[in-house]
DNA sequence: TACCGACAGTGGGGTCGCAAT
DNA sequence: ATTGCGACCC
DNA sequence: CACTATCGGTA
């Protein structure tokens, strides 16, 4: 195939929005090279191009094409991927654009912005070629709904405003077929990519790793834990090769913690570990996102337990505090107390939950939510699907502005659109806002909390608020953005 | 038949590194 | 030194 | 992170 082929194909994807039909598509073509190739480029997560607004270049009709899997064009992506940036990274990217042909420049470009415009992606993709697209995936909580509560009582872990971190622990060990597994740690976000700063919580988790692997299989506490999970641990490599699930802070505050995680060339001397979960490496392994097998979570709870208790003293390593709750109301209340400790609120998990690889309702997440009305001084256009039409709205936050670009239906996306058009058109042909639809008007604003800067955490369109009177009279404080 | 779970595709604040200015 | 962009975290 | 829209399997 060439890459028009390709492109021929992702317009019959696009063409239909049957889930059944892209996949039957997609089946077809399962074996070609090349598409193969373009689905990995486009999707990999590990691949980063470094480019979202690409050079515009006067297009030949007739030029290269794609032709296979194989060819220089791929080395452009693999520099990039690399780390090409800059004046260098463009001058690629535009000559080839210039080189290539009409439909193959498109292919390129939507690979570059990784992105084949054709409704799939990663989940459609593997779905159909298990494990063509790399991916990784951890487990992730729903939203509480008290109705997916099945057994009483839950245990509530403690929410913490830090980041995700999962600990791949492997210890060194020849496996019963003679593999032999190096003695190695590896820290990584909830997307896969690596942390660099905890390099110091290496050493202090491994150890506590090895003496609990040690008394494990001296069967030194193994009596009173579920039978599945010490066949599992103690039959295969699993008790040595495991996932530590936590929460890392930093100094009480999320921008603090970001900052310390994000350094190059750092050390998060001040971060602390919270420990919520462990879980056999296997799990993260295959294509499977569960297995029952691998013990639930009053199992896993206790393993947690028993591992802090191996950690070295002085080791900024803990166990996630959490707590039994035996009704609806004593989450609530158990809530509000640990909002009251400055906490960001509780993730509910029943007592028998196994590890989902993926966003699971088996952990339910609470945590604040707050309202604001804030008038409305600007509006700007959507992007991709949302061209022509509203993609947020600018708003006055306490003299801070605050875009709020989520939670708008896709009517309310076009009529707010509409009414902002005429507000311009008016403000054009009288030099002012007469009667204004939707400039200078009120909106009821959803959001997390404020920030440090004064701005709202996780803003998004709730309703409009016509029956409220505007603080300053109407229309007051209306300021036409700069053309 | 009506509901709901999984996906795709929009959108936010804030932090860093990097390249251009 | 400052600015803007891209990649990631939430 | 937040949200909405859609398809198609389930209840």
């Amino acid at each position: 195939m060439i890459g028009n082929d390709i492109i021929a194909i992702l317009e019959q994807i696009a063409a239909t929005a049957s889930r059944n039909d892209k996949e039957a598509i997609l089946a077809k073509h399962a074996r070609d090279p090349l598409l193969r190739r373009v689905l990995t480029y486009a999707y990999d997560p590990f691949r980063t191009y470094g480019l979202k607004k690409l050079p515009k270049v006067a297009k030949r009709g007739e030029g290269q094409k794609f032709i296979g899997d194989e060819g220089p064009i791929w080395a452009v992506f693999d520099a990039l991927a690399g780390g090409v940036r800059g004046a260098k990274a463009e001058k690629l990217v535009s000559d080839w654009l210039t080189l290539l042909d009409g439909d193959n420049a498109t292919l390129f470009e939507r690979i570059l912005l990784k992105d084949l415009r054709c409704g799939i992606s990663e989940k459609t993709i593997n779905g159909v070629i298990p494990g063509l697209v790399p991916n990784f995936a951890c487990m992730l909580a729903h939203k509480f709904q008290a109705k997916r509560i099945k057994r009483w009582p839950v245990r509530a872990d403690i929410k913490e405003d830090g980041f995700r971190v999962l600990g791949f622990v492997q210890i060194g060990r020849t496996g019963a077929d003679g593999t032999i597994y190096d003695e190695k740690v590896g820290f990584f976000s909830r997307s896969g990519k690596p942390y660099t700063t905890m390099d110091h919580l290496k050493a202090p988790l491994l150890e506590a790793v090895k003496k609990l692997c040690a008394d494990w299989q001296s069967g030194h506490f193994a009596s009173d834990i579920d039978t599945r999970y010490v066949r599992h641990t103690n039959a295969t490599l699993d008790g040595l090769r495991v996932v530590v699930e936590s929460e890392v802070v930093s100094n009480d505050s999320f921008a603090e913690t970001s900052s310390a995680l994000r350094k190059k060339d750092g050390v998060a001397e001040g971060a602390s570990m919270l420990v919520f979960d462990v879980v056999p490496m296997s799990l993260f392994d295959g294509d499977d996102q569960s297995n029952p097998d691998l013990g639930d979570y009053k199992v896993r709870h206790r393993l947690v337990a028993e591992l802090i208790k191996r950690v070295p003293v002085g080791a900024k390593i803990q166990h996630m505090p959490s707590y039994l709750c035996g009704s609806e109301e004593e989450l609530m209340a158990l809530y509000e107390r640990v909002r009251a400790r400055g906490k960001e609120g509780i993730i509910v998990k029943p007592l028998d939950g196994i590890y989902e690889r993926k966003r699971s309702y088996s952990w339910l997440k609470i945590k604040a939510e707050e309202t604001v009305d804030l008038v409305v001084k600007g509006a700007y256009e959507g992007e991709g699907k949302y061209q022509g039409m509203l993609g947020g709205l600018l708003c006055d936050f306490e003299g801070v502005e605050v875009r709020v670009g989520g939670g708008y239906s896709d009517e309310e996306r076009k009529e707010f659109w509409r009414l902002y058009q005429h507000d311009l058109k008016a403000a054009e042909a009288w030099g002012c806002v007469g009667e204004p639809l939707l400039l200078g008007t009120l909106v009821e604003v959803e959001y997390h909390e404020t920030t440090p800067d004064g701005s709202l955490r996780h803003p998004r369109f709730v309703r409009r608020r016509l029956d409220k009177p505007v603080a300053d009279g109407p229309g007051a404080g209306i300021e036409l953005e700069a053309a």
